[in-house]
DNA sequence: AACTAATAGTTAGCTTAGCTAAGTAAATAT
DNA sequence: ATATTTACTTAGCTAAGCTAACTATTAGTT
């Protein structure tokens, strides 16, 4: 009978995973639509994010705090450097790394970016009350601690050195 | 001064709507890799699960439900049927809409596929306290709601008539 | 009855953002 | 001195979003 009561946990687990994961798909699509005004989408802003308050990073860090490939970066920092949002110069001690830094039109941009890409949603906060703000919160936390642990799955390599140097991307 | 603290309080809003912000992208993110097997990406999920829990439902319908555009859509339900997960039929009454259901093996593969997509967070989640489980669960529905209403800023009259009919995307 | 409007979808074509595979260049190890 | 590893880039693919422009059907107006 325990058995069965752990099949119903494990049941209620991949409803709640479910429920998260729908709510997490429709948040940043309402969301999407706001950021065109700065040139900003969401990837751009939390790499942004990252860069500023990460300070100068490397491209195989932004990966990992972005939990995604070095080429996906490679290209991402490409463009916001086009952009004049960032700017990098290979590391002195080891010219393989790039270190990338945030120029003031980035640290500017981002927060007029930031702010007109949340401000729907924060408008919509603004309506509850203070404790469903506070278990929002909360809960934003959890599943930052639930989403980034134990590193990529087949992560070939990549800044294996560096990668227990964890950001909080998009936040400050 | 109340001034001030109204201030304040719109400050942390925005940080909170970030906080949100981000761990939206990051748990997608993480997701997203575990859903190749079954070829179902985190859209086609949510459409198929609208689609499955909305009966048949018009291509209008759909757009509405997951915040799209019609063309994303028409692509979208194009390459579900290729793939054999919906079909479609004309509506009796009206000849320009298109009613889409989901086959039999669509149903088979959204229970897999879901379970799959989600079954690493909620391995997570099962290493959390019930409390916070509970928490987590309000804090999903709270999400939907704050995202879900006053559909689309320009939605180009596209389903005026279905668009007040709301469905409940990836749960059930 | 015949136009005109509006509505529902589709097609074409663009962009962004993810990926893998394969390459270069620097650093490290043998 | 050479081979391996590491950090990153380039090339090229795919998925999924968008707008603009189209077709076809329905509804509304003389």
């Amino acid at each position: 009978m325990l058995e069965k009561l752990r099949q119903v946990e494990s049941q209620q687990n991949l409803e709640l995973a479910d429920r998260l994961h729908s709510a997490a798909i429709h948040l940043l699509r309402r969301l999407r639509r706001e950021d065109s005004a700065s040139g900003l989408s969401a990837p751009r802003l939390s790499a942004l994010s990252v860069i500023i308050f990460g300070g100068p990073v490397t491209m195989g860090e932004l990966a990992a705090a972005e939990q995604v490939r070095p080429p996906t970066i490679s290209r991402l920092v490409k463009d916001l450097e086009r952009q004049g949002l960032v700017s990098r110069k290979p590391d002195p001690g080891d010219e393989r790394v790039q270190r990338v830094s945030a120029t003031a039109k980035g640290k500017r941009l981002l927060n007029e970016g930031r702010r007109r890409r949340v401000s729907k949603l924060a408008t919509g906060l603004a309506r509850l009350s203070s404790k469903e703000r506070r278990q929002l919160l909360h809960s934003a936390e959890l599943l930052e601690r639930l989403t980034l642990p134990d590193g990529h799955p087949d992560s070939r390599k990549t800044g294996r050195k560096e990668q227990q140097q964890r950001h909080r991307a998009t936040e400050g």
